[in-house]
DNA sequence: TCTAAACTGTTATTGAAGTAACAAGTAAAA
DNA sequence: TTTTACTTGTTACTTCAATAACAGTTTAGA
């Protein structure tokens, strides 16, 4: 199959989300304009984003509900679980932590990692935290594929290196700081830029 | 001036805290390469930008690194400071008090808002948690301008329209539940979404 | 049996964002 | 003083994403 779009992706994502919840009160089949009222968007847009991962419907039916969230996880799922380490245990390291141990997903949160004394060594949420010297040895064991940074601004580029040279290969960066990186998959999340532009966007001069 | 495009604004705050950084250590021009390689961005992406929001450089000395900043301040700042709310005191609410309360920034934030009588009522670096049910009232007194929305994804939709109706013109929605608001800007950042989509890109067939 | 309405699947068009190309002008060096 | 190298500012082009248009098929109902 060829590359699927950035935007697609996150779209079957949450296809695949409000799919599994109807599967769940026994709804079997679905239109093409049903799913895109649940998510706001068009109906062809849905119909695009079906036709590029291959699935066929039924005229006049719909799509059969399993079979697309069946075809969804074959697509953005691995065979294995993706494997995830969070780098910086503080504030918003915890949030992350909860989110991913409470939500089920075909993600699998493997290790946490700082620098804190006080905190290397615990466990929370059945997960280990390391200290960063650790990172080459404990990502190779774990084999772990991605990695949220959320430790301060000014470690992130080099912790990210030391991290893809260790064999991560997707990385989301929290901090503050813009990094780039070779070899890897970046996903930029900038707090402040995206405040700062729904503030822009909030300016009585162009309500929408 | 004309509308600008949402990643430039973007970039505007990315500009801005670099520069402000390089005015701290008296650097008074700066060329667009140079900026570019903090960003690691392109020269002619900086230009472009620059140019949308009618800023002159300097033939061959570049930007006056003071002179810009103070002009994306009159782009994307208020005379007086964006007002913001956080709706759901719960562990990521908690992680975003703490970083807008210490990172200074244009934003102000005035309120929280929980449901739960244990919160309700506390005060948490000098902002005090009020219940949803004052939503309408709070809002109106202190003229609140954006809010992020931390809380379960069951209620987002209608604590959004509560807050829009209420005179909120921006919101960030962090959870899982998709919006749909009318007047007012909306942004979502899903984070699950985000996590698949580079767990996508992270597969071998597509190493870039 | 025939017709019309309702959906799907695909191609074509539009729009937004980023990149490239280059003209014009200035400072520094020869 | 003249030349050269460098940097800005702007227009043109390319790429990516979303939307529109429509052909094709099935089912229900006349
Ligand atoms: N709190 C938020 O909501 C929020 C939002 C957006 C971005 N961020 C960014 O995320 C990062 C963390 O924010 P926070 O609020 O959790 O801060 P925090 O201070 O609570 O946590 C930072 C953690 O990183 C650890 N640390 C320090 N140096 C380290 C290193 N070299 N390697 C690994 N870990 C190290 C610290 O011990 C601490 O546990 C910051 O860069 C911040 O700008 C935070
Ligand atoms: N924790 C994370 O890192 C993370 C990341 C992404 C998204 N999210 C999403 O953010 C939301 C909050 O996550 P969390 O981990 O902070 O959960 P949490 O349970 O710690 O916090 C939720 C808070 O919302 C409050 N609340 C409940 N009903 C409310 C209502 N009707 N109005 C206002 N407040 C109400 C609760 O009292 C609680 O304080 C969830 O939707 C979650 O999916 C969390």
């Amino acid at each position: 199959m060829e590359i699927l779009p950035e935007r697609t992706v996150e779209r079957l994502s949450h296809y695949r989300r409000v799919l599994s919840k109807l599967l769940e009160i026994n709804k079997e089949y679905i239109y093409s304009h049903e799913i895109a009222k649940l998510l706001h968007i068009t109906p062809v847009q849905v119909r695009r984003d079906l036709m590029l991962i291959g699935h066929s419907g039924t005229l006049r039916k719909g799509y059969r509900i399993r079979e697309l969230i069946s075809l969804i996880g074959t697509i953005i799922d691995n065979p294995e679980k993706y494997k995830v380490a969070i780098v910086g245990f503080g504030k918003l390291g915890h949030a992350l932590l909860n989110y991913l141990t409470e939500n089920e997903s075909n993600l699998h949160l493997v290790a946490l990692f700082d620098t804190n004394p006080e905190k290397i060594g615990t466990t929370n949420n059945n997960v280990i935290c390391y200290s960063v010297d650790r990172i080459p040895e404990i990502i190779k064991r774990y084999k772990i594929d991605m990695a949220l940074l959320t430790l301060p601004p000014q470690f992130a580029q080099l912790t990210a290196n030391q991290l893809v040279e260790s064999g991560v290969k997707g990385i989301i960066n929290y901090t503050s700081s813009i990094l780039s990186i070779e070899g890897a998959f970046l996903e930029q999340y900038d707090m402040i830029a995206s405040l700062e532009k729904v503030a822009y966007f909030t300016k009585p001069e162009f309500y929408l």
